[in-house]
DNA sequence: TAAGAATATTACAATATTCATATATTAATG
DNA sequence: CATTAATATATGAATATTGTAATATTCTTA
């Protein structure tokens, strides 16, 4: 059993293990948006974001429901919301080591999320 | 930036995501403990938990002192030990769906940490 | 200093992940 | 019903991760 948590938690971690994943899962924080806003706002090919999506929806990150044409995604749990957000404290703790850890930085002057 | 941190989360993220790792960190968060110990106690292969000793120092999770012969291993922030619990957490909460998710159960009556 | 103990590193095969491209599915609309 | 819009899936190439086996490094101690 022991050994099933532990490989249940290093799944959801796979999941969240991925810039693009976090994105996600960050901007449908406030409440659900379609798949198609997603995209939109993540200005990335609509494949690979579908495709992320999948990898959210196999772990249960996230829930659909199809209204029409569009599939509205939103966050399964809150307290994954939580674990960002602990993330976020230790980013800020950690901050000196972190950027020396960070291959560049793209734009400067924009808020931490 | 905001994608900077995303990618230094990722990275996080990407350290936890393996049993191993969850299990090292865990045997060493009510304290250090030698890199020895903890092969003894995982049971496994010198050379793969050094490999993952080596990640979890990579991405600063666990910091390390020598003495004499031996490295002894810790968990470097606390805020770590707060993620594998609310993780744990959330385990409860999706107990029914989290056990279809897993291949299969190993040892039934254990405690879950 | 040679031998042994504790730990780390290297090399490589097996496997998994990621992105892009192309294609499929499903619903809406003319 | 043909077309378009929204989303998902399949495929394959490039890349990354994992475990094992072999080797290296660093201390300690005889």
């Amino acid at each position: 059993m022991q050994d099933s948590l532990r490989r249940f938690k290093a799944d959801i971690f796979h999941a969240l293990a991925h810039p693009t994943r976090i994105a996600i899962l960050e901007l449908l924080s406030p409440g659900e948006l379609s798949a198609g806003t997603l995209i939109a706002k993540l200005g990335m090919e609509q494949a690979n974001v579908s495709q992320h999506l999948a990898v959210l929806r196999a772990k249960q990150l996230v829930s659909n429901r199809k209204v029409g044409n569009q599939v509205f995604y939103s966050v399964r749990d809150p307290i994954i919301i939580e674990v960002l957000n602990l993330m976020r404290t230790y980013f800020h703790a950690h901050l000196t080591e972190a950027l020396g850890m960070l291959d560049e930085i793209k734009k400067p002057q924009e808020t931490v999320r």
